[in-house]
RNA sequence: GCGCCCGUAGCUCAACGGAUAGAGCAUCAGCCUUCGAAGCUGAGUGCUAGGCGUUCGAAUCGCCUCGGGCGCGCCA
């Protein structure tokens, strides 16, 4: 048990005894930011005045003798009603055996029983990503990384959108770049993808096939479609994988429509479908829209949302206790419809959770860069992590709350100082890793008995304090949080590094003390990285 | 017009309703004969857009005003 739960199984105790039903889990015990207020601090009294008919102050007097305990060396009240733990040495040391036993699980929460879906990206496989893509990917990622951690059952998942207009104009331009291989005059309309990267899957075609897809029939026009998206898609993958970021399941549109299912979840809906104009309506705003939404045009054909229906009641079907879905900021119009449908099926609005993203600027020189030098196209996803490398861009893209704007700064990115944050945990880490290299011959000291001073104790608290700001992070789906949680640690060990001398020969027992508190340090470092999909590295 | 997000230091952003509102960038001044100076220490900047409420206590919650971004299609 951390020092957290002793604490607030401590104040709870005492407000039983003096008669005043308090919940636990309303408790908060917060970290003192100024030694003065002790290691742990309690707004408990002042929260629960009201309901125990006394002024804050009074409340913590009675409270205060109810809250010994042999991990407490003190408590004091202090401001207007604070309660000030001080604790006893051993409380705070004892973490660097939890954390060295746990290892890489350090920080990871029991398991949940609960299944989320964490869907992001899902691409057309039209084309590149593009920069908002990278910040979908690395805030999705590690959403669902952050979400495994504490103890839930995560599926990564991406949506293929493998039908509709777009798909057609794909396959067309791919036929188009096929036949002009054979010297046959290239067609592309203004709607047709005018990119290059066409004519190498075309030649891939040829090289396999020859001419075999010359004529215009339906089994060329389907090979086409089929090919392009795979091709498409196998390319986004590689550029996800390089960035760190795995799939478990792809879902194809194609496969959503498959068997009617799209008719029968209509037949499902029909209670909240009307006809209007000659198109059908969706009745949404009976649950949580604004407005109405159409699903079948009025030449027959569905709107986007209609199969979209149908993916999310496959996602609710496959059993997931919550659904996220992870999109960029313009979409934040649709959450009403999506909750609706969700109501429209019996689950609770709240079994889906949207994340918003919002858009990204790049910086350089002091200056917005708005394309690509290279290609006078929008700056590509693929071009920004071989630039800058996978650690940076993922580290940066879920540095900021998803919902505020991004300013990535490219020379920043760039820099190799404690100016650029990545280096900076990054070098923490590999400091770590070398002095425990330095020092492999001394054995570490899992008591932490000669431990003491203010770097030290310093570095101890935010350390244990990594379990709960998992939970919480994971709680608000704030990876940005983790990114929080690593500068600080990186810096309470650059100062504990920096305050006393590591490794003393002369001094054996306090070196085994302290390697054994770097140790614990970098693998709580090496474990919020992690999340975050930023490398830990031994060396840089 | 309606809806969503937002307004905090020169810039980019933090801050479960809590103590003196904090970080990074930029600026300035120190610290390497010793474990990695890719580091550490120190300096300064704020009517938290404005107003009125709610309470022991508000950047945070409510209402209003002002200012910005986005969405509001038988597009996807």
């Amino acid at each position: 048990m951390g020092n957290e739960e002793l604490l607030k199984g401590l104040i709870g105790k005492a407000f039983a005894t003096i008669g005043i039903e308090v919940d636990q889990n309303t408790i908060v015990i917060e970290r003192s930011k100024d030694p003065v207020h002790g290691d742990y601090a309690t707004n408990a009294a002042m929260k629960n005045s009201r309901l125990a008919g006394m002024s804050p102050r009074a409340l913590a007097e009675k409270l205060l003798p109810l809250l010994a305990d042999e991990q407490v060396e003190k408590v004091e009240i202090a401001g207007p009603g604070f309660l000030n733990f001080f604790m006893k040495q051993e409380s705070l040391t004892s973490i660097i055996e939890t954390v060295i036993n746990a290892g890489e699980n350090y920080g990871r929460g029991a398991s949940k029983g609960k299944k989320v879906n964490v869907e992001f990206v899902s691409a057309n496989p039209t084309g590149d990503l593009h920069l908002g893509h990278t910040r979908i990917a690395a805030v999705g990622d590690s959403i669902a990384a952050l979400l495994d951690f504490a103890g839930y059952d995560v599926t990564r998942e991406f949506y293929v959108n493998d039908c509709g207009n777009q798909i057609e104009h794909l396959g067309h331009s791919l036929s188009a770049r096929y036949k002009e291989l054979f010297g046959l005059p290239l067609e592309l309309s203004d709607d047709d993808y005018h990119g290059e990267d066409l004519i190498a899957i075309a030649k891939s075609i040829k090289d396999q096939f020859g001419d075999k897809y010359l004529a215009d029939n339906k089994e060329s026009h389907d090979f086409f479609i089929r090919y392009g998206v795979d091709a498409e898609l196998a390319k986004l993958r590689k550029d996800l994988a390089d960035f760190g970021v795995k799939f478990d399941v792809f879902t194809y549109e194609s496969d959503i429509r498959k068997d009617g299912n799209i008719e029968k979840t209509l037949e499902f809906l029909k209670k909240d479908i009307y006809e209007k104009d000659g198109a059908k309506y969706l009745a949404t705003s009976r649950y949580a829209d604004d407005k109405d939404r159409p699903i079948v045009k009025s030449d027959g054909l569905y709107t986007y949302f209609t199969p979209d229906i149908c993916y999310h009641y496959n996602k609710l079907d496959r059993g997931f206790d919550l659904l996220i879905d992870v999109l960029g900021a313009d979409h934040h119009g649709y959450i009403g419809r999506l909750k609706s449908i969700l109501m429209m099926k019996g689950y609770s609005p709240d079994a889906l959770d949207v994340e918003l993203v919002q858009v990204v600027r790049v910086y350089r020189d002091g200056a917005e860069v708005k394309m690509s030098k290279r290609t006078g196209k929008a700056i590509a996803h693929r071009d920004l992590v071989a630039d800058v490398g996978k650690d940076a861009v993922r580290y940066f893209f879920v540095e900021r709350s998803p919902s505020s704007h991004l300013d990535f700064n490219y020379n920043l990115a760039l820099e190799r100082s404690s100016s650029n944050p990545v280096y900076y945990a990054q070098y923490a880490h590999a400091r770590c890793a070398s002095l425990l290299s330095l020092g492999s011959d001394i054995p570490l000291d899992l008591k932490g008995e000669r431990l003491g001073e203010e770097a030290e104790n310093s570095l101890l608290k935010h350390i244990a304090s990594f379990p709960g700001a998992i939970e919480s992070a994971a709680k608000e789906r704030a990876p940005y949080k983790i990114a929080g949680y690593i500068h600080t640690l990186a810096e309470r060990i650059h100062e504990f590094y920096a305050s006393s001398r590591i490794i003393d020969r002369n001094d054996i027992p306090l070196t085994s003390s302290r390697l054994a508190l770097i140790k614990a340090a970098e693998i709580t470092m090496a474990n919020a990285l992690r999340i975050l999909g930023v490398s830990a590295p031994e060396k840089m």
